[in-house]
DNA sequence: TCGTCATATCGTAATATTACGATATGATGT
DNA sequence: ACATCATATCGTAATATTACGATATGACGA
């Protein structure tokens, strides 16, 4: 057994972004559609909009979704396969 | 985009479980050697006791672990095999 | 240039988590 | 029965997260 326990908070660091109800949906919204924008989202997730942006956030500073802005809009999609596969096992695992 | 974004909570209480640097090294701990006492897991970490144990009721109340009573001892083990899978995927992900 | 829309950030109250000493419980050896 | 060891739970201060209104920023059309 590992004595550096700490060595694993980056890890912890991105488990604990998807960690969330909400950051969850909006995650395999994302695997499921490609690309959606913040106000489909809001709009979709009935919550106040400055929620669902804080939500984002956390999932944008852990490295799990990336932006693209597109005029006045913003554009999510997931940042790359692995999170989309890390879902994936979260989401089927039978345990949850 | 599912808007009924509650319905993720039974998945979020899982993986909010595993999101802490400690907890993440105790799992790895469980799925390398398979049964270790918190003796030797307070020992190896090299924290409080009764810091550790609360980590661990953490874990056992996700479901995530299972305690063994031997005497006065309680060795722990992980619950199932897809626990060791999830772990898996999240510790080699890249993400991390 | 204005007003409006889409999005992000700020401020903050409510709530949850973390870390840890103190205390309780329960098994073991004497 | 008693002292001791292993573990769990309690109490609590410090810290972090959540939810959300208010406010800021920046693009677009009139």
């Amino acid at each position: 057994m590992d004595s550096h326990y700490k060595k694993y908070e980056p890890a912890a660091e991105i488990i604990k972004a998807m960690a969330h109800p909400m950051r969850l949906c909006i995650l395999k919204g994302l695997r499921d559609e490609k690309n959606i924008s913040v106000t489909e989202m809001t709009a979709c997730l009935n919550v106040p909009q400055s929620t669902l942006s804080q939500q984002l956030s956390i999932l944008r500073r852990a490295g799990l979704i990336i932006a693209e802005h597109r005029g006045k809009y913003a554009d999510y999609k997931l940042a790359n396969e692995k999170v989309a596969q890390l879902l994936d096992k979260i989401l089927n695992e039978g345990l949850c």
